[in-house]
DNA sequence: TCTGTCACG
DNA sequence: ACGTACGTGACAGAC
């Protein structure tokens, strides 16, 4: 016999959702409820092989019920939003699957669901209803199956019922089930029922007289009178929650069955989708084929290269084109070998082996990689050129550079592979390297695979850059950003790639000096506070020192964290006056945070053979536009408090001909925020060359400039920092230590004083609320996604970085300008001097001595006049022998 | 691997 | 009524 499965979207959704912890892919997209859902309906096709298979959803829209009984589910919650959004997802998967979705205007999901079971048994076939809802159990019988899965914990159990399982559970029959509910109501739909009949109750008298109406007309041999009066005087309301306590089986809907049947549902598509939402879980249940039918690109037919004089052919095709796309493959230190692809069709595979070692590859490919005619196109041009010039290898005329096209154009994804370049620009697919290699300590190497497969992914990789970038070019054409990506970040790699490689010289003596003078106080200060404790413990775990603190000192708690009590600075701080051991464990705190990260870690970061920091910059991870560093991340190092600011005093120039020069740009955010306002008042601040806190403070405290305290000064510098981070009055307070209403106050004030801010902000926000993105000065965009969520904190937080984005980020559009031309101007001139360092608004230089007056200059006038703006840009310039002298 | 904490702009 | 400033990275401890 033929099965039918007929499932209850809603209630399934529903309960997957609550069953399973809220997830989210990395776009942000909730995707739990589909999760959990996918794994019970995979889970029920597997037990139940269905032929036919259909899914029921509601609509929106008032059904019948509401008709007869307007407060029908009236006291129903909606969904939460973050189930909301997954639901027309789920459709548009279950579409992809070759699922027939129903729905039915009037109707509810269980309607649909009970016309269809009913027809279906006519027609000979076997119904299994699945439902998170237990009303659906009055649709049972001895054909059709009613199963009602549960997730809990991530396990999904289901409970299955014919209507002899019924009979035996409950001792009543399908039908019965509704005279029951009838009687005893059902607060969830909002089904009044008869008052003072419950479960108990209902099931009692339904036992003995099988229906309603017949337990009205025995009502005088019920007990007790309540219950006995209560049925003649609800009689009527007994009768309406019946009816619509009914599932209705006879819907006029039109069944096609032939649609309904079931294909198989791993199809290309879907492989699309679940890529997207990141179920890679599910990924093994695609038989391979699939994966192969879904992308067409694997039809490419590479070439493996192993040999000289087929080498020397590939190079001879490569200059006929005058462009191709390549990467090169490293793995420990070895290089595999590099793939490229220069027609749009197939990829080669030039391997490095015993008989054509990389040295030979290297050697033979230098004058494609230099010459200026050839263009190339790669991804992550920056660790190429580290590669390539570990054979003296510079590379030339970079045309494109995918990493950083994906990057420009959507700046809020957290990574930039072949599989995401495959999908977001071809539509295709292609395995992620986790998918290739796997995870965690079971992660194969490239190396380890089959020779046609390394030839195939090398090969494939450099063919979908070579496509991708042709799409990228378009859109970034489309988005006006040519002027950001070919002037300022495609040259921006080689500047970012110079400044890697020459590194900051380290005075590695001084820096054991300030490790050992660190070891020696923190010692001092881990005995203090044993002493003060009364006992050893870990001071670094906030678990521990929790508990000494608030459980044995019984210090008052001000706030807790997820885990326990906060033992955070700014806690701390509250509590200095009331155990001397506060400020022991704030001073250990400070010391032990220079040790750990800048003393120890940095020395382990050290170069042995150049006696250098080597830090990364990375020019694809932030949202606003900014680079970031790591390994060691220098863009942190100490400067506001005393002791740390010491550490400066190890970061030297590589000899003693040099040293360093560093430009800072003053108030930059600020000032962008002045142009882009086009604020008169704010403008005029800048263009007079005065303090702007100062200014700000006479301004909000309406006093004389010459009259503003220290204090109003330092309060108005919150103020704009607020403004910048898109202010909001409690944080202000907090940072104040002020009263909620006081930085109201302070913001009104600001506002008042400079209008036009304060309609930038508002027309930012409208805008990106419109858009759906912000751009930059320099047309940099980042997407908003939360700006129209429907959670306020969501929401609030998109509005805020709408405000913010757009400053923070010309900020860094104009520092990467300047980066760019003092980097050219050194070369132009054949100085010694190099770009070291960049810290968001500031530049390291390592000067020679001799070029000292002509660096100052070339940096101060470069950095000042990287972008006309309505308000002059300043540049504050210093230089010293450690770079501890030159802030 | 996540959380808390803290360093910077 | 909501829970609270924008952007990062490193380290230690706890799971």
């Amino acid at each position: 016999m033929n099965k039918i499965m007929l499932l209850d979207g809603n209630s399934i959704v529903n309960r997957a959702f609550y069953g399973v912890p809220l997830l989210t892919n990395s776009q942000g997209t909730y995707t739990n409820g589909i999760y959990g859902f996918l794994n019970i309906l995979f889970k029920l096709i597997e037990e139940d092989q269905p032929d036919y298979i259909a899914v029921a959803f509601d609509l929106k829209a008032p059904t019948f019920r509401h008709k007869v009984f307007k407060e029908y589910k009236g006291n129903r919650k909606g969904m939460p939003d973050e189930l909301v959004v997954q639901i027309p997802i789920l459709k548009q998967l279950l579409e992809a699957m070759g699922i027939t979705i129903l729905e039915m205007e009037g109707y509810e999901a269980d309607d649909i669901l009970g016309t269809l079971a009913k027809a279906a048994e006519k027609n000979g076939m076997s119904p299994i209803v699945v439902s998170g809802d237990r009303d659906l159990l009055q649709l049972a019988s001895d054909i059709t199956k009613i199963r009602i899965p549960k997730t809990r914990g991530g396990k999904t159990e289901i409970e299955d019922y014919y209507e002899k399982d019924l009979i035996d559970k409950f001792g009543v029959t399908a039908q019965e089930y509704i005279e029951v509910k009838a009687l005893m109501g059902d607060s969830s739909d909002n089904i009044p029922g008869v008052p003072g009949i419950g479960e108990k109750t209902a099931y009692k008298i339904i036992h003995e007289y099988h229906n309603i109406e017949n337990a009205i007309a025995n009502s005088e041999k019920i007990k007790p009178a309540r219950v006995s009066e209560n049925l003649r005087v609800y009689e009527e309301q007994a009768r309406q929650s019946k009816y619509l306590a009914t599932i209705c089986t006879d819907v006029p809907i039109e069944i096609n069955w032939e649609s309904l049947k079931m294909h198989e549902l791993m199809n290309p598509k879907v492989y699309e989708w679940f890529k997207q939402l990141e179920f890679k879980s599910f990924f093994d249940r695609f038989k391979t084929t699939v994966a192969r039918a879904a992308n067409p690109s694997k039809n490419r037919n590479h070439k493996k290269v192993d040999g000289i004089n087929e080498l020397t052919e590939v190079i001879k095709d490569i200059l006929l084109k005058g462009e191709f796309a390549f990467l090169i493959f490293k793995e420990n230190h070895k290089i595999l070998g590099i793939s490229c692809c220069y027609d749009g069709s197939d990829g080669i595979w030039i391997e490095a082996s015993p008989t054509l070692p990389i040295e030979e590859i290297m050697n033979k490919t230098k004058e494609l990689f230099e010459s200026r005619k050839i263009k190339k196109i790669t991804h992550d041009a920056k660790s190429t050129m580290h590669i390539l010039s570990r054979f003296g290898i510079s590379l030339n005329n970079l045309s494109f550079d995918t990493m950083l096209g994906a990057y420009i154009l959507n700046p809020i994804k957290d990574s930039y592979g072949f599989d995401d370049l495959a999908h977001d620009y071809l539509g295709e697919i292609f395995p992620s390297e986790e998918e290739l290699l796997g995870k965690g300590k079971n992660k194969k190497l490239l190396s380890d695979l089959e020779e046609n497969k390394i030839t195939d992914i090398t090969s494939e990789q450099a063919c979908i850059v070579f496509h991708a970038s042709k799409i990228m070019e378009e859109k970034i054409k489309e988005n006006n950003q040519e002027f950001l990506y070919y002037e300022i970040e495609l040259p921006l790699i080689e500047v970012l790639f110079s400044m890697e490689k020459h590194g900051f010289k380290i005075d590695i003596n001084r820096l054991k000096e300030y490790i050992e003078e660190l070891t020696e106080k923190i010692d001092i200060l881990t005995n203090n506070i044993y002493n003060l404790a009364g006992e050893k413990f870990n001071i670094n775990s906030p678990k521990q020192l929790g508990s000494i603190l608030f459980e044995k000192l019984m210090l008052p708690v001000e706030k807790k964290t997820k885990t326990g009590y906060s033992t955070a600075a700014e806690v701390l701080e509250k509590l200095k006056n009331k155990h001397p051991i506060i400020n022991q464990i704030l001073e250990y705190r400070q010391l032990v945070k220079l040790k750990t990260t800048y003393g120890d870690g940095l020395y382990a970061a050290v170069n042995k053979e150049t006696g250098k920091l080597h830090s990364t910059f990375h020019q694809t991870i932030t949202a606003t536009g900014r680079i970031s560093s790591t390994e060691p991340n220098l863009q942190n190092i100490p400067i506001k408090l005393e002791m740390g600011r010491k550490i400066r005093k190890v970061f030297i120039p590589q000899s003693k001909e040099y040293l360093l020069l560093d430009g800072d740009y003053s108030q930059i955010e600020l000032r962008v925020l002045a142009h882009v306002a086009q604020d008169e008042t704010l403008i005029d601040a800048f263009r007079s060359g005065a303090d702007i806190h100062k200014i700000t403070a006479s301004k909000v405290f309406k006093v004389p400039v010459e009259e503003v305290t220290s204090l109003q000064r330092s309060n108005a510098k919150a103020v704009n920092f607020g403004i910048i981070y898109g202010i909001g009055a409690f944080s202000l307070s907090q940072d104040l230590n002020i009263s909620r209403k006081e930085a109201e106050e302070y913001i009104e004030s600001y506002f008042e004083k400079y209008p036009k801010v304060k309609e930038y902000m508002n027309r930012t926000v409208e805008n990106a609320k419109e858009s759906g993105y912000v751009t930059t000065l320099f047309g940099r965009r980042r997407p908003i996604p939360e700006i129209s969520s429907k959670n306020f904190n969501l929401r609030s937080f998109g509005e805020r970085v709408a405000m913010n984005t757009p400053i923070q980020g010309t900020a860094a559009d104009i520092i990467k300008i300047a980066m760019v031309r003092v980097y050219k101007k050194l070369k132009e001139r054949n100085l010694r001097s190099r770009l070291i360092l960049q810290v968001h608004d500031e530049l390291l230089v390592e000067v020679h001595k001799d070029e000292l007056e002509e660096v100052k200059e070339i940096l101060k006038n470069e950095m000042e006049n990287a972008v006309k703006l309505d308000v002059p840009l300043e540049v504050d310039i210093h230089f010293g022998d450690t770079w501890f002298e030159a802030k």
